[in-house]
RNA sequence: GGUCCCAUCGUCUAGCCUGGUCUAGGACACUUGGUUUUCAUCCAAGAAACUCGGGUUCAAAUCCCGAUGGGACCGCCA
């Protein structure tokens, strides 16, 4: 049933239109035509669907480019770098869409109109409350060749209608089997606001066919599309690609995701912190799987290894904590050096003075955090006491179980002493040699204060506290060496005057 | 409201086509324990699902029908 025709070339597209940020449910679309055409040594193509005049704007257009370039996805063809079947720009081309209108026009397929906007929108909430489908009644299609002349000699407004045949349109769909509509139910279709403003279903049936286009794979909000499309290329005398129509991505409540209810701007995930390959890696899984226990892919792995007979039929929640654990997955998986890389811009926005440490002092920050790190975003409120001059905490979080001010005090003071004696000078001022100084006194304290000897914490609490001011932390020995001897003697006194 | 699509743990899913090996597997999240000074990582364990009702069959998560539930679409948006 499920059959993935590969004896054309296979050449598929995505179509974003310029009027919002790319959307995340537009870039998984992308995601799976891109794999799709790579698996079968196809072209992926990009088409820029700005039809609409009023809300494109070449700032998104932008933003589509942007967010697929991040991602990774790359196509082969497309307005910034040209094709054999340009323009990839709706806008661009609308004297071919003129002309097809035209042709329309004359075999009458399609005719003018002159019905305004109002008087549409009130039969429509007519048809509503009385329970029937809201469709054109087709009253301009009975208008006389001279009612039509007449009309446009007083140069009424109009709109291009599509005469839609009242028949059973069946189509196999390639992750849902066959499909069928019947398009009596549809009403004529408006297929252009005048000669040079086209609509969607109309250009989309044009480009895709002189695009070649071999498999249309897109979100199941156009499964109920098809059938007015297909009707349009049969008109056109078109030929007609294989099509598939993917699950939904869903909020929370199983509706549609929407940005009123999630993120979906693909770039909004840029900058909270998530890594492409981390989305990409989710967002495949998301209506997807390999058939094995697998779940961790690298992009090349997937244009082997995709297929859309695996493709899912019901739609997919959108379940942020698991891209969490995915973009901390790719997150630990990072060398520190392609980390600090990564991190570099979050800790600079957050006005840190990067630029006073050293780039090994930095890249051993990185690394006390990496394992941390859920999001490139977080190393920022994870890492901001080691940029502070001066730390703010109240000393209640300087204790650790029923410790006295006291008893917090002889072991900051214990810990100043120790370390007071290490000589950094003499290469002494590391992890290694502070635990072989403060270690054994920590055994010693407990034993003095009557505390269980193996409890390390009577002491590194405190001192964690006392550097890092927070209560959770990496090895307060870590921190210490990023710190110098020098600041930590100064945090440990603070945390003392504290007292 | 009409049309169409869909239905396994809270979530993503394996299994369904080709019925028995399913006392339904994995992952995330959750709970507990171990490691750790803390948090995180890591390791171990646990709780957690075949929407319901009929039918076919020796046998149904798997095939058929119906119900129910959810979703999408019904624009001079895409």
């Amino acid at each position: 049933m499920k059959k993935e025709n590969t004896s054309q070339e296979i050449r598929t597209r995505i179509a974003p239109s310029p009027t919002g940020p790319y959307h995340i449910g537009g870039a998984r679309s992308a995601l799976y035509n891109y794999l799709f055409a790579k698996k079968y040594n196809g072209k992926f193509v990009l088409r820029i669907e700005d039809t609409d005049k009023q809300r494109s704007e070449l700032r998104y257009t932008q933003d589509a480019i942007d967010s697929l370039k991040w991602l990774g996805i790359i196509w082969d063809e497309g307005p910034d770098i040209g094709g054999e079947y340009g323009p990839y720009k709706q806008s661009q081309k609308l004297n071919v869409y003129e002309n097809y209108i035209k042709k329309l026009l004359d075999e009458g397929k399609a005719y003018h109109c002159f019905c305004s906007a109002e008087d549409l929108e009130a039969k429509r909430q007519d048809q509503m409350t009385r329970g029937l489908a809201p469709i054109y009644d087709g009253k301009c299609s009975r208008l006389s060749k001279e009612e039509i002349e007449n009309n446009l000699a007083e140069k009424k407004s109009f709109v291009i209608r599509f005469k839609v045949a009242n028949k059973k349109v069946k189509f196999h769909d390639l992750i849902r089997g066959d499909v069928e509509f019947d398009t009596g139910l549809l009403g004529d279709i408006v297929i252009a606001k005048d000669m040079q403003s086209p609509l969607y279903h109309f250009v989309v049936i044009i480009d895709d066919y002189e695009m070649k286009i071999s498999h249309v794979i897109r979100g199941e909000e156009h499964l109920s599309n098809t059938a007015r499309q297909i009707l349009i290329q049969e008109a056109l005398v078109m030929t007609r690609p294989i099509y598939a129509h993917l699950p939904l991505m869903l909020n929370p409540d199983r509706s549609k995701m929407s940005k009123r209810k999630s993120d979906v701007a693909v770039l909004d995930y840029k900058k909270a912190g998530y890594l492409p390959e981390a989305l990409i890696n989710f967002m495949v899984l998301l209506g997807w799987n390999p058939g094995t226990e697998k779940e961790i892919f690298t992009l090349s792995e997937l244009e082997k290894e995709f297929s859309l007979e695996k493709v899912q039929k019901a739609g997919a929640v959108f379940n942020i904590q698991k891209l969490d654990n995915i973009n901390g997955y790719y997150i630990r998986d990072k060398s520190i050096e392609k980390l600090t890389e990564l991190c570099l811009p979050y800790l600079i926005e957050a006005g840190f003075n990067v630029k006073e440490i050293t780039r090994l002092k930095l890249e051993k920050i990185i690394s006390a955090y990496k394992e941390r790190l859920k999001k490139l975003s977080e190393i920022v409120e994870l890492t901001d006491f080691f940029f502070k001059d001066k730390l703010t905490y109240g000393k209640e979080l300087l204790q650790w179980q029923k410790m006295t001010d006291t008893e917090i005090k002889d072991a900051l003071l214990l810990c100043d002493k120790i370390f007071d004696e290490l000589d950094s000078e003499a290469g002494e001022w590391n992890i290694k040699k502070m635990e072989e100084a403060l270690f054994p006194e920590i055994l010693k304290f407990n034993l003095q204060k009557s505390y269980p000897e193996n409890n390390k914490g009577f002491i590194m609490w405190p001192l964690r506290v006392a550097l890092s001011g927070k209560k959770a932390s990496a090895s307060p020995f870590e921190i210490a060496e990023i710190l110098g001897k020098q600041k930590t003697l100064k945090r440990i006194k603070d945390a003392i005057n504290l007292l």
